[in-house]
DNA sequence: TATGAATGAGGGTTCATTCAT
DNA sequence: CATGAATGAACCCTCATTCAT
């Protein structure tokens, strides 16, 4: 008997709630930190029902990871390291990254624990390592056309791009301060100085 | 009847070891990733000696982390505001503290743990932000000195302090290179250009 | 998915066979003489499965000394203030209680112990206190109308009640003789001295 | 080198410090519920030294149990069965009991604990049993006395006895009163009743 | 004799996983 | 598929006993 429309949307909502769950409490607890039992509640599902939907507790991890990092591919996307002004194109990505690095605390904190213990989830890690991958690459690409139109400064476009999003990552980790607090808006133009923009 | 001067040094550097290995795996493992058992074993003591001496696995915790920073309160010393050559001391602060940075891998990750998991360990966590706060505070101090003596652009010297001590963290986390790496050195340039230097 | 009537029953009788194996270890080896692994083998049950009856150890001791006091209400309620023969009522009392006293050998040990270890148990203390106050008044009322209807010598009732309980405690902690000693019913007018009869 | 008077003394001073400290944790505590660590502390000695005047903790609790029994020794040696006026001799002796168990809250609980746990400590239920019988023994002569005399109805002496050592232990379990309280004294009179005196 | 550090077995409790319903 | 009871390994911690000093 094939299952009908509105029980696999049912199902998939179900399985949504379970890694938004699972993202909530990882971050906050931790892997080891975060019981199963936990989840289904936090999720509104039966504790079995965690299971139904995952083979096990590390894989739960595992997509609760990786699956929202799709979204954040458009922060790549948008990236257009073919843009006339480069200053002005440089100058809203910081924004615009800044922004997000500040309101996505909650799963950074994520990100931040597969990274710190990448012997672990070494799967994982890889798929994150990939992620920051692309984008590095997008923000050379970037940098090494502004220095090519004289309006950044001769350095290494690679490194630049790691510093840039090393410091992205350390700025969420340091600080507390809500997201919607000006705080973050301010501190754009002193990453900018990163790339050298000329004066 | 007193302990003799022999007993006691034994028993100084069996704390000391348990602490290393302490900090070694929750470094690697995390605190709930650890059992006390594995840290009994790699420090070479019994487990029951665990517990003779620290109270509990979570002063355990507390003391891995805290301890070791005392060795690094020379880093805040070592700063000295009021060097004539502002520029310079600024850069070999920055080589100075990526070299250890990169270095302290293992325990930066713990410290990392700490800051991703604050609300768990909130008096550990009170200490290493008071640290950091030290660290700032010197920081600002050579970066207001710099701007007063017109080596240094104009910008705000606590969001300049801010974003390099960010920067800092983010770097030790994003990057896997072994501290040996001639990268960590290349870096120095990019990071100076936080403290807007003029050309 | 609700549970089936026969599994509901199913676990009924776990959780009373856990009950009848905890009492029965409670009071042979007291609270902390016995350990949750040794109740869960007496009564067929896998470890696990104790802790998903019961929170923790001091509730199903709770549990174990509680519940079964419900059985001996009847204790109380069949006492008749009102009987015609008081005389005759007293003695049917007595004789019933010597036999009910010398057959709980082993729930009356239970709760010998939290009599004398009231402060570690206070809850469960409370709830026997609240029981054997109203044995107590049940049996004053009886012996204010012996008292009233002339066969029964003049004496504090209530003294008279508190000296009748604790005999019957004193009882069954001095003797060892098996209920079905023939010793017990011999007691019985040694006991009814206490309430002063008129010969 | 033999031990000087005083170290002596002070070795046996040690000895009674550990036995009375024993004592009162046993009491409140319980066998397993009392550490030797707060023994040691409670008696103002080095935890090791426990262990140097006793071998073990069940040789301490054995101790700590049946030496103070040597000093109600007199409870049974004052009694004497061949007082002329048996009623008052009775009475004297009631009224010491009471009083006597009143005051020995601590130890008798310690008592219970034992006769509740025999199986456990054999020896020391044998110690104890002994102690009862002699007492219980005395008791019947004088009962036998009285009733020879004319002043006591006669009843099996030995049940007589049995009910009114039942009595004591049963009182110290069910009232809490303290030992001051005039609540003891009064109960006098209803004990008397056990004996069957003629009015 | 006095001391207290060292040890590891044993305690209560948690929890991922399984599986019958 | 949904549920939650069943299980037992693994966790942290306690503590009686030993023993070197």
């Amino acid at each position: 008997m094939p299952l009908s429309e509105e029980q696999i949307q049912n199902m998939q909502r179900k399985r949504r709630q379970i890694l938004i769950a699972a993202a909530t409490l990882f971050a906050e607890y931790g892997y080891e930190g975060t019981p199963v039992k936990k989840i289904a509640e936090a999720a509104g599902v039966s504790f079995g029902s965690v299971f139904t939907y995952f083979d096990n507790k590390e894989t739960l991890f595992h997509s609760a990871v990786t699956e929202p990092l799709k979204e954040f591919e458009k922060l790549v996307e948008e990236i257009d390291p073919e843009a006339e002004d480069v200053l002005a194109e440089l100058e809203t990505m910081v924004s615009k990254h800044i922004r997000i690095y500040a309101s996505m605390n909650e799963f950074l904190n994520l990100v931040t624990r597969v990274l710190t213990h990448y012997r672990k989830f070494p799967d994982t890690f890889k798929e994150l390592d990939e992620f920051h991958e692309r984008l590095r690459e997008r923000v050379m690409e970037l940098v090494v056309s502004g220095q090519n139109k004289g309006v950044l400064y001769e350095q290494d476009p690679g490194n630049v791009a790691t510093v840039y999003t090393s410091l992205l990552m350390g700025m969420r980790l340091s600080l507390i301060d809500e997201p919607e607090s000006s705080m973050w808006e301010r501190l754009v133009p002193h990453v900018m100085q990163i790339f050298g923009p000329k004066h």
